[in-house]
DNA sequence: TATGAATGAGCATTCATTCAT
DNA sequence: GATGAATGAATGCTCATTCAT
């Protein structure tokens, strides 16, 4: 048997679980990512803050953009688990909302390399497919949630689902990718606050 | 020996008047900032842009960052004409998305450039006090407009002008500058419609 | 304990039986080095030819060296196929061209292969010294093919054999390891032609 | 005016007047690849011959092949020098012999250079192009000598002017480009004099 | 003012080689 | 015997910056 098919290094397992130093090696670009932008982001940066020898990272990653899929992988694994937190059928709107904020907070890098990965969208058709999917999943999730807050009598019926849905996106995105936006934390609070009383949450 | 020999690389009229190398070097650098991101902006690039010798760039702008600077400027001004149309104080809320809207339309390469110092905001000081500065106003704006469309009867009394701002800031934040949030062009349109509607206004 | 298991990396067999994957490697080596010349010739690619990872080849050959030597080894052994057919005693000086000319056909990387080796003798004194040698033998079969066409009457007994074998050497050489001196094969068919015409062949 | 046109650097005078750094790259090159073939020829390596940073050759030079087709034409441009010292009309055509010879004496490295692209001619079609066109010419040269040769009763009128050129292309080929065909010095004399014999020449 | 020439530091990637298993 | 993992030392190339003219 043996790998003859030409010169294709490591692979194995595409489930999270083992490959540790390869997990390793994206977590430590996307940390450097969100830290350095990708204007700033050193394949040996990422290599030193492992432990490993550039050569090593290239033994896992033929080329730097391989290392950046393993990222934007990582990066939108970790945002859907805000979203859908369970799939639980019962999840109130109100949850998403507390979700996202929590992650704000927990993992405040993430939302930075989403920005990255959202402006690189631009130029990167592979990112801007990923990334739009992403957003399609939460939209669709949210206009469920809207539904299913409007039959519990929590929001206005008046309102169109998929309307309302693209307009918590905007918002949410607005807060969090764009930090700079709003810097205040209580004005983010308010802000957020605004909106649910808007959609007749509180 | 005349006023303007004197000044020894000292940068003159800060006005878009006059300075026309330095105008055109800004603006290609804007450009290129817009269509490479600041991953991919070469000085280089700029300079062949504009038809002139890298060195001749450096004449201008002594470094990279000096020209980032530049374009700084530039943006923030560009930004500003959309809140602040002539600061007429009969000013409608409602223009305001307009001229948003309409400047995202004329001119998006603006809010992709937006979006890229917000990011770099995170990196850089005195970006992120520009950003900033430039948000404080547009929020003031915004504040007056409120408490206006309130005394009008456009907007509910009951409203904190403040909180408001954020919000509308932070929507029109997630909108332009992460457009891949949402992208169809009839949800953005649906999305402020359905916060002017929240708004009161319509 | 055996035999085998005493010596340690020790080479066995020189022979071209038994060590088929040692065979297989310089093979492929010698058809790699034929392909892609030394310049571009990579024991990664050895290795994948043969379907083995890149340590198995270092467990056979110490070093890229050693393999070249095998490499070396291999081309010189199937070069001498061609001037010494058995050596058989009546063998006529005609046969010796024929004998090139078909190896040329049937195995052209061979020449390839042969021109590399030439041009890495003048940086290689261990190569060149192996080169030299199998040429001095040709040289000394051809003298003697030379001195034997002079007593059967088909060779002019006034050229001296060791010149008219340096000059043979020559003019194969030219023709067949410098490829493009001259491409055109009825070109090639034509200058032996006339090379053995004068030598009173025909 | 000005290089407006996409970053194009150095490209002034193309003929070898002038223009003196691009000219000591190129031979710094020839020379570097005479002694270490292309296998080994390093950039860097050139760059330091000169006394240049590396960045400097790549100002002359966008890349290593555009530097390796420099290369090409210096060797070609000193090659021709031999079979064409002036075009001269009552050209003899042992003088051929002798200035190749001369050449071989003087500039081996350019045999050596020669050799290099031959064998770099299976692999480059540019690089076969240019120098097919280069055995062209001698070709179409010595066609010319053998025929005023035997206008000149020095050469058999039996003999096929074109065969007889391909004839003296191949020996010379194998006796300066493949060296170590047959070593010794006295022994391409001897051969070379044969060669000259068979023709009618001497 | 403007530029051609030059460079230091760096960058992604490659390659032969090693070693524990 | 054989391999996956790892690495030191390059290697071609880039980029912001400098400087004499």
């Amino acid at each position: 048997m043996s790998a003859k098919g030409a010169r294709q290094r490591g692979r194995p397992k595409s489930t999270p679980e083992a490959e540790p130093r390869r997990e390793a090696l994206v977590l430590a670009a996307y940390r450097r990512l969100a830290e350095a932008g990708f204007e700033g982001l050193r394949t040996r940066d990422v290599a030193d803050e492992v432990g490993v020898n550039i050569a090593t990272l290239h033994y896992y990653f033929p080329s730097k953009e391989a290392l950046i899929r393993g990222v934007v992988g990582h990066a939108m694994g970790r945002f859907r688990t805000a979203f859908a937190p369970g799939s639980r059928p019962g999840e109130q709107l109100a949850a998403q909302f507390l979700g996202i904020r929590r992650l704000a907070k927990d993992e405040p890098e993430l939302f930075v390399v989403m920005g990255e990965l959202a402006l690189r969208s631009g130029r990167d058709k592979a990112i801007a497919a990923i990334f739009q999917e992403t957003i399609r999943a939460w939209h669709d999730i949210l206009v469920i949630l809207v539904g299913h807050a409007q039959n519990d009598g929590f929001v206005n019926k008046a309102l169109d689902p998929d309307t309302t849905a693209s307009l918590i996106i905007a918002t949410l995105s607005g807060l969090f990718m764009v930090p700079v936006a709003d810097a205040a934390t209580d004005r983010v609070d308010k802000a957020l606050g605004q909106l649910e009383a808007f959609l007749g949450l509180n």
